[in-house]
DNA sequence: TAGTGGTCTAGACCACAAA
DNA sequence: TTGTGGTCTAGACCACTAT
């Protein structure tokens, strides 16, 4: 005991600024203000730019600042629940079942990532892929690709003759006919991962940006028949997973 | 001449560095390989320390590098998947349940903090709160605290005299209590966030460490009964909600 | 003690959005 | 054009680990 511990807390300067901050934005701000530019905020706590960005980083990581270049950086609003579990009272569901909040936007045949080809039992080859995408708010919150064998949707005719328009018709196309299959289950993960550039875009945010990435694996006659690769801005997001609707529906 | 430079790539730098340090890993490294220091790196590739940490900083969040300061930068093995969903083919059951995956370490009575406080339904009332913790291969990957209210386990008698060391006592005692609890239903968030200085140590990373935090709500006799809070370390885990065992158990 | 990653500085310039 | 956040530099010192 003897070493009188007096505030040998070497705390981080950039740790301490955001719990300076983070008080700040709960009694001083409201939701949408915009705060003063960085140069000033740094010169006004005594700190380097850098070092202020560094706090900044953190409280958009845990979505309480929204920073946008060119604009300015304000206050965010409270994340917003995004149901991803069971589909609304009906247990696991296909996508582009009734009622599920995704906007199908495109299809194309590709080749998936190679952890999507091994799921799907058969890496290197195509697939049907079909972008999908939600928004909340009029704000982009996850972006989605959809893998399907087309092994699995054997019903399906496609014209290539087609041409790019009928992108988002060939895509309702296939969920139309996953709808026929018998889904047996479905097992979701959920990771941190960062926005590759065309997510990013789609995202409305940088590359890099801290993203939630929930894969989907889909059963279906003893075999994984589509696999959902979902990218959630985590700034934004908090994924909820509810059985408070599921379970009671099944028991029932 | 260096000047060949002719496309104008506006992609940072850190971000392609971030890339060639990527396939890097995949060819050249085994796991658990120390990487060159930082300031070797840097003059290899020609770029300021911080820049190449910028890069290093989005590997070690993709869960590609491990970074210890004192030590070095290792390759860090793949995610581990860790069962977050439904225990094994039980349905939803309580913490404390056979079988489930966590280490009960601690017990208190406290004031949650407020947005549990809510969701229990009496913000500012003391509670019981069990802390957890969950290892995989001897590494820290998870820390929680679970609030119970007291009117929900009313048969517990906690003498107050017992003193500290009775503290994963209690919190056994407490979970025991739970089980005799019908459990209805329950309901899960995750979102990102950083790690706060306690559960940094804990998790053995340094403080606004990247964590997934899952909320759970467990719903007993019409109301919340109790709520979880578990902190994963973002960088290693993989959480995975699986249904393939739940939904066949219910349904048979 | 030596070597590592973590923090911090004081600049500079760039990309972007809005006036 | 102006002002914002985003990128980058070339240093410095600190905290920690292992020897």
């Amino acid at each position: 005991m003897g070493t009188t511990q007096l505030e040998t807390v070497p705390e981080p300067k950039y740790w301490h600024l955001k719990t300076v901050l983070s008080d700040a934005l709960d009694s001083e701000f409201a939701v949408g203000e915009i705060l003063p530019n960085e140069r000033d905020l740094a010169a006004r706590f005594g700190v380097a730019r850098a070092t202020l960005r560094q706090a900044l980083e953190q409280l958009e990581l845990e979505g309480r600042l929204q920073r946008r270049r060119g604009v300015g950086t304000t206050v965010a609003p409270p994340r917003v629940g995004v149901e991803v579990g069971p589909a609304q009272g009906s247990g696991t569901a296909w996508p582009g079942a009734p009622g599920d909040a995704w906007h199908t936007e495109d299809h194309e045949e590709a080749v998936p990532p190679a952890p999507v080809g091994r799921l799907l039992g058969a890496p290197g080859t195509p697939v049907h892929a079909v972008r999908r995408s939600r928004t909340t708010g009029g704000q982009p919150v996850a972006t989605e690709v959809l893998y399907v064998p087309g092994t699995c949707v054997p019903a399906l005719r496609l014209s290539p003759a087609d041409g790019a328009a009928a992108g988002a018709e060939r895509a309702e196309a296939v969920l139309r006919e996953l709808q026929q299959l018998p889904l047996e289950s479905q097992e979701r993960t959920v990771e941190l991962g960062s926005a590759r550039a065309d997510d990013a875009r789609r995202l409305d945010r940088l590359p890099g940006a801290p993203v939630l990435v929930v894969t989907t694996c889909y059963i279906a006659q003893g075999r994984t028949a589509g696999v959902a690769v979902s990218t959630f801005r985590a700034d934004t997001c908090r994924l909820s997973f509810g059985d408070s609707e599921g379970i009671p529906a099944l028991a029932g």
